[in-house]
Order: C-alpha cells, then sequence, then structure tokens
DNA sequence: TTTCCACAGATTGTCGACAATCAGGATTCG
DNA sequence: CGAATCCTGATTGTCGACAATCTGTGGAAA
C-alpha cells in the first residue's frame, strides 16, 4: 500500500488518515464543511485529537480552516490541477533523469513486471479502472523512489499524491486512456533500461501533458454544465 | 514580509508562526527536543493549542514527530539539502520559463529596481548579509509569483523556502557570493525582459546549480569538524 | 561486577467542561 | 415594506485534570 498504514499510533495519527481517505475518495466531497464534534463522534474519539487531525492535513493542504469559522475540503478547481500537473512535468520529469542513474537493473525490471500487471488486468476487465488508476500511480511512485529523492518522493508522495488521487477518483467514472498511457509507460521503462535520462525525462513530461490534455478537456465539459 | 504576518489569530495559529521563525533562525537547534509543557508555558497558552501548532508544523515538515516520545526540529543534513536543491533547480526553473511569458513589463522592471536596491546595500555594508540572503529570497519568489502557478507558490513559498532559510541562517556566517549571485541575477531579469523563457530557465538553473556547488562544500567542511 | 527487573519521575495522549465567537432568525424602528 | 439590531443556538477555541507510556535509576540476584 502506498498510504502509511497506522498499526499503532495515536487517535490524531488515525484520525489523520482517515480523513485523508475520505478526502482522497470523494467520500467527504470538496468544500464540504468539517464538523469537528459530529467528526470526533463518528471516530469515537474527543475533539482534541481530531482537532490536531485538522491542523496535520492543514499543514498538508488537504483542508483550508479559517479560524472560528471551522475546517473544509479543499477545492480542486480547474486552474488548481493545472498548476499540479504543471509541478508534476517538472518534479518527475526530474525524476525521470536522475532514476535513470540510480535504479538497479533489477528494479527497472521490477517496473517492467509492474506493467505486465497492468496489461493483463487491462484485458481481463476493460470496466474496473480504479484499480488501473492506482497501479498508474504505483509506476509513477517507484519511478520517484529510483530517484533516491527523499523531498521529491515526500512531495510527490505524499501531498501532490492525495491531490492527484483525489482527481482520479472525480475523473475515473469517465473517460479512460489507459491504452496510450500503458505504452508510454513502456517506452519510459525502456528509456530507464537504456539509461538515457534526457529521453526518459522527454517521455515522461510528455506523458503528464498528455494526461492534462485529457483530464483537462473533460473538467471543463464538467464545469460547463 | 514574505511570512505571514498573525493579526488576529487563534493561540495555535500564533505558536506556529513564532515556532516555525524559532526554528528557521536556528533559535530552536536541529534535532532539538521541543518539550509541550515548557512551550505552552514560554508562550503563555495551555497544551492544547501548542499541540495543534506542533501537529500543523509535522503537516508542513519543519518538525518530525514520533508517538509517545515528542516532537524534534527536522534536520537538514547534506543528503536532505542536497535533495532540496535538485527540487528547487526543476521546481524554479519551470518558474522561469512560465514567467518569461505571463510576468507584465512592469513586474519585471519591479524585479530590476530590487535588484538595484540588492547592489546598494551590498556596495555599503559588505558584512551584514542577512538581509542580502533575505533579499534573495524575495528575488526567487517574486518569479515564483510571477507564474502564476498558486500551487508552485504554495511550495516554494511556504515550505521549501522555510527549509531555505533554515539553510541560510545555518550558513551565512561563512561564505558569501552576493557578487556572482547578483550578475546572474541580472541575466535573468534581461531574459525574462526579452521573453525568452528557455534562456531563464537555463539560467535560473545554473544560478541554482552554483549555489549548492558552494554551499555544499561549505556544509562538507562543517560536517568534517 | 554485570545483568535484569521494578519503581519513580517526567512526558505525552486523551477527555470533558467552560469561554469566546459566529450564523441565522425574530423583532423593532424608520 | 425594508433594514438594522438583538437574541439564541450552534460551533469553535481554550484550559485543566487524569490516564497511558516512556526513561533512567537504583537495587537485588547470578
Amino acid at each position: 500500500m502506498l498510504i502509511s498504514t497506522p498499526k499503532q499510533d495515536t487517535l490524531a495519527d488515525i484520525a489523520t488518515h482517515r480523513l485523508a481517505h475520505s478526502i482522497v475518495t470523494g467520500e467527504l466531497e470538496q468544500g464540504q464543511k468539517l464538523n469537528e464534534a459530529e467528526l470526533a463522534e463518528r471516530f469515537g474519539m474527543g475533539r482534541g485529537p481530531l482537532r490536531e487531525a485538522l491542523r496535520h492535513l492543514e499543514g498538508m493542504r488537504l483542508v483550508t480552516r479559517v479560524p472560528n469559522a471551522g475546517a473544509r475540503v479543499v477545492v480542486l478547481d480547474r486552474k488548481t490541477l493545472s498548476d499540479l500537473y504543471a509541478v508534476r512535468e517538472a518534479l518527475e520529469g526530474m525524476a525521470c533523469r536522475i532514476a535513470a542513474t540510480q535504479m538497479t537493473d533489477d528494479e527497472i525490471a521490477q517496473l517492467g513486471k509492474l506493467l505486465d500487471r497492468h496489461e493483463a488486468q487491462i484485458k481481463k476487465q476493460g470496466g474496473k479502472v480504479y484499480a488501473q488508476s492506482e497501479g498508474d500511480l504505483d509506476f509513477h511512485f517507484q519511478i520517484v523512489r529510483g530517484s533516491r529523492n527523499q523531498m521529491l518522493m515526500n512531495l510527490l508522495g505524499s501531498e501532490q499524491y492525495q491531490l492527484l488521487r483525489m482527481c482520479r477518483y472525480r475523473t475515473s467514472r469517465n473517460a479512460q486512456r489507459t491504452g496510450p498511457a500503458l505504452q508510454q509507460h513502456r517506452q519510459i521503462v525502456a528509456a530507464l533500461a537504456q539509461r538515457d535520462g534526457e529521453l526518459a525525462e522527454i517521455l515522461m513530461r510528455r506523458h503528464i501533458q498528455g494526461a492534462w490534455h485529457s483530464i483537462g478537456e473533460m473538467i471543463a465539459k464538467e464545469e460547463a454544465a
């Protein structure tokens, strides 16, 4: 699992994870008000730990707070997502370039196997794309891990990753790009295997631009309604 | 001021800002344990708001927490800073490229005046470089603002910016690179004025690489002792 | 002397209650 | 009839006390 699992944690940590999950999956709507007493009740804890969790989530920009008026789930409008994809392009592009020099042969081979599993899954169940979306994030995160840059892993693995997942859950019911995406993934792995960082970066940037192109259009149509 | 000013805020927000400031300026040493009761006493508030502040700071990665063992100030070792500068290079490079197409002529002119003030300040007081360091961050942040990318502004303006300032306070007592840095800044402004995004990006990346080169050496020497 | 255990002090985690502030509706005055 | 005002219910902000957990110190047994 990509989300850290709260084993023997504090209540506030549990609340943080549960809230983050609910926000990302859309169970809590964007912009929805978060009532402390109600949530504390639902999670079976006092308001103290819950407030700490909200503060934590505020720090990672999943919720917005205004003093004396409570916390609300962040809203991902078109501009925000556009900014997000631009940042991703720069960051994951760099991650790709570095990963080409840092990943072990074995890691790259694992990446290839991951794509094999994706392909099998796509052929078997054309409809259920949720798994593919999560798998896509897996792919991207493995490459970021390959860059050996902890800060990058934090940025893309914790914060932006959550926003991306939010975006996925919001748009997954519509269009799919699994076919071309998988092929692009394969090209990237090939470039990594050849240790061609520059090419890997270019392919990754193009891949993310393409993803934004398709998602941006979808959102535009959605907002028109 | 680049740091948001707590006007009529909650106690937890005040604590967040005071702690962030103390951490960034080095008043609180890296890795130092943060005792809740002691800090609450010093700030004249209960432990509740202080704990919320710690959770907020944890969210923005200025402190590290381990359950039942308290919070500690984050430590910036050589590897972390190296990662930070790599991320900055990608992010600010992109910001520069976009800013070249988005900034108004007036904003670019303001940028030039900012550098004039820096130059005057450097000539007047060769020693007091703290102001120049803050000014340098101002310069970088203005360009990020010019990219009109809110997420970029958040990333570089809030979180990484704090880590950078920490780094500055730690290393400012040693070497200076104000001369070459200023000249590179001027080149960047010139590229922006010509609306040459590609060149601006290249110059910015080179500028940040140079900064890392000099700071990395300094840290290596420091760690040897 | 060394190692293990138990105890005490300190620190963190949690809860419930109270104060401060805000939102919405009824009331009253122009 | 409309707008400003006050009141009331609800929600957030804060505090103090108590429970759970960790740390390190001292003593007893091998």
